[in-house]
RNA sequence: GCCCAGAUAGCUCAGUAGGUAGAGCAGGGGACUGAAAAUCCCCGUGUCGGUGGUUCGAUUCCGCCUCUGGGCA
């Protein structure tokens, strides 16, 4: 296994406990934490989004949290840069990254070979293509994009709006289809000593999990961070500001729905994103799966986590 | 105690002029290559409360029983 640098994955649904479990992880293989969560990167959302206070750090190095403005652009290229950055840099050090999170497509720029075109985001242009679609349906998009681009039209869906725009925009902005650039569609990385470990819980009770933990965000106040960040000029229209927690407090605070109400589709949306987590890594087999009721506690787990690792990277 | 209305999917309910049933929500499964906590696709069998009767056939009609609302005492 000589030269590879290592690279440990740490992956669940929301509120499985990834959290407590890596910072003692960390503390038994001397790992410094990269986190790989889409909305834990924006500083003031830290309510609705979970994210672990200074003192939880337990002073583990964490990285990838709290690094740009809620109106900043930040992408699934610019994460995968900067992680890649930080585990090299972790290695050199001698100790153990550790990639955290819950964003399947982040964790998957790692851990497969996505290799991102030069292409980023053309608002105006992706304004002009939805601006077609209103006008004549997305079915005439969609047949735009067959025209130019098969390969990738068929892995798309119709009504898919979103990613059938990309597809045009990456074609646009460089002649060539999408297709082009994504040969060896979910390669496996080789670049790493990896080990990814998935955790998992009784499906009925991470959902009473994440119903409790909703109610615990609203009693430490999600509702007056929301009002902040709306004070502080962050509009709804934001990629953050579509974040669960967030996008259902605004609308509640624009007066379309009452409280009670407003929680129980929190509560909702939550148990959903949850499900459609798992459903993005169930797939991968190189994860080990951990069920987390099966241990007494976390120092269980993280004791266990930490031989079997050890282990395997042969330290 | 009497009268009325209910009892059908996890929940709220629709329906069957008698031929074993379907919506919404909840839920389940899946996709995902620079917005990803986003975006998108697929999925409805349940002793039709129990029990007797009428009938070729009852979830549907009739009787009784149980339970739940509401009303009268």
């Amino acid at each position: 296994m000589g030269k590879k640098d290592n690279l440990i994955v740490l992956l669940g649904p929301t509120a499985v406990g990834k959290t407590d479990i890596s910072i003692q992880l960390a503390n038994r293989i001397k790992g410094e934490i990269i986190s790989a969560d889409s909305m834990q990167i924006y500083k003031y959302m830290d309510i609705g989004t979970a994210k672990i206070t200074k003192d939880e750090m337990d002073n583990i190095p964490h990285y990838l949290i709290d690094i740009v403005y809620p109106d900043e652009e930040f992408t699934v290229a610019d994460f995968k840069k900067t992680a890649c950055d930080y585990i090299k840099r972790i290695n050199n050090k001698g100790n153990i990254p550790m990639l955290v999170g819950g964003t399947g497509l982040y964790i998957n720029s790692i851990v497969y070979e996505l290799k991102f075109t030069q292409v980023k985001p053309n608002e105006e242009l992706r304004e002009k293509y939805y601006n077609i679609a209103d006008k004549y349906g997305n079915q005439y998009l969609y047949e735009e994009l067959m025209k130019v681009d098969p390969i990738s039209a068929r892995r798309i869906n119709i009504n898919d709006t979103k990613r059938i725009i990309r597809a045009l925009e990456v074609l646009h902005e460089t002649g060539k289809p999408m297709s082009y650039y994504n040969k060896n569609f979910r390669k496996e990385t080789d670049k790493y000593n990896l080990v990814m470990i998935g955790f998992t819980m009784d499906r009925a009770k991470l959902y009473s999990r994440i119903n409790k933990r909703v109610d615990i965000m609203i009693d430490e106040g999600l509702v007056d961070e929301v009002k902040m960040l709306m004070d502080m000029g962050y509009t709804k229209d934001l990629t953050s500001m579509q974040a669960i927690g967030y996008k259902e407090i605004i609308n509640y605070l624009e007066g379309n729905m009452d409280l009670y109400e407003t929680i129980e589709v929190l509560k909702r949306n939550t148990r959903r994103f949850a499900k459609r987590q798992l459903t993005w890594f169930k797939r991968d087999d190189r994860i080990k799966w951990i069920n987390v009721d099966k241990f007494d506690s976390i120092d269980a787990i993280s004791k266990y986590l930490a031989d079997y690792i050890l282990k395997l990277l042969q330290i």
